[in-house]
DNA sequence: GCGCGTCTGTGTCCCAGCACACATATAAAG
DNA sequence: CTTTATATGTGTGCTGGGACACAGACGCGC
């Protein structure tokens, strides 16, 4: 199991490519591994690959200029880092960091950039992704407006539950108010209720999900409408 | 100059066509006006064309189950309504509504879609302005996470502003109110601090930029990162 | 010029989340 | 087994913004 994570194929948008493009592009695919809280990208940075998350999960973040930050996306084993390579302007304004360490494979961007203008099945999966990465995005905009710290600590525990194999989420509470854009604090109340109820329990740093259909009673209408998208979408 | 308005040029994206294109697309260009408040998209429908707006300005919505609402994007002469159609998706779950009223060109899906498969400077043009429309919308996301309701009205203007070529906003608080996503009363007290400095007048729904460096100057750095997003990807 | 609908101003109460301060608790390292 | 850094719990006070209620104020139509 744990090796069979590690082929190409355990990243969804690769595994969906047809046999021919897979070949062509096989030979240029890299595996890599991350560590929790290793950049992967800075903001406004020059990108020499482009990454196919396996194990990983990747975070997108904005930094403010007085240092908090917030995330505005998150892609793992369905996605991918690096949009902007093939949208064409090769840099975005954000930093993406590893949110849960694992492995992912790479590939040049020359390589990726020439495979996308082919426009064949390749360009079709990746821009089906952007959109449905727009529409996380979009979604996150709306939650952080509208909904409570509990509900989006809810929506942020379903989509990493999502992306991973296991119930169990290395991750303290200080890194999840950074993702989140909150205080601590409020994570800790929030998390602290969800424990009462008994959907989750945690340890220094341990998030156990015990209870997936109580957390997805719990979470806001944002949860849903971004994990129909990326169904319907990628499927 | 309204006449000038009124040619596909006053589009910034099919402006920057080159004449063979333009040329091939011309045909195909339709002549729209759209009222405020008119719905140009409705979630989840089927679109049957895409829209370049030149006076108008349309808001992208997302409309939460209990009847509130918050905006995500807005598009004006600098963009286009109907990412989804070339993005492979055909559907997005957001409505989109005349923030202001004025004309646009439509073309069909079909047409659109074979123009873009040609893999040219059309394709590059919508995918570099998808591209500023997602910083636009994850920039939204942070902005509603840490920003006052003041800084936000803020950018709000500015970004409408930008899109206009007059300093008069047709525009009641109320509607203000549902685009950012807070209450009415919330709209009222930041627009009355706002006019009290002397950055804008309003009156009964119609909104004076009367200062344009000073709310440059009261705006969160959201506004220039989406400012400087749009410059650099669609110069 | 009167009436009514629309738009804006204000007031009161309440709550979520922030800021700051500090108290534990646990793991890991020596 | 002690130290130390890390992780979590809690308390007080404050503030931005929400809910609700209502009062003017302007503008258009008759």
């Amino acid at each position: 199991m744990a090796e069979s994570r590690l082929e190409p194929e355990s990243n969804r948008l690769l595994a969906r490519l047809p046999p021919e493009e897979m070949e062509r592009l096989l030979p240029y695919l890299e595996r890599v591994s991350f560590a929790l809280g290793e950049v992967v990208y800075e903001s406004g940075g020059q990108q020499s690959y482009i990454y196919f998350p396996t194990t990983a999960i990747i975070s997108l973040l904005y930094l403010m200029e007085n240092g908090s930050s917030a995330e505005m996306g998150v892609a793992g084993n369905d996605g991918l880092v690096g949009v902007a390579l093939f949208m064409g302007g090769d840099t975005v304004p954000n930093r993406a960091v590893v949110q849960s360490a694992g492995g992912a494979f790479r590939m040049k961007t020359k390589v990726l950039q020439d495979e996308f203008a082919r426009g064949r099945v390749f360009q079709r999966l990746l821009l089906r992704y952007t959109q449905a990465l727009m529409t996380q995005m979009s979604q996150t905009a709306v939650c952080n407006r509208l909904h409570t710290i509990e509900q989006q600590l809810c929506r942020w525990l379903l989509l990493s539950h999502d992306r991973l194999n296991t119930d169990e989420l290395v991750m303290t509470q200080e890194l999840i108010a950074n993702m989140l854009g909150v205080r601590r604090e409020g994570v800790t109340a929030a998390a602290g209720r969800l424990q009462e109820q008994g959907l989750i329990s945690y340890v220094r740093g341990r998030i156990r999900i015990l209870d997936r259909v109580g957390l997805e009673v719990a979470v806001c209408e944002c949860y849903k409408v971004v994990k129909d998208e990326y169904d319907r979408l990628l499927v």
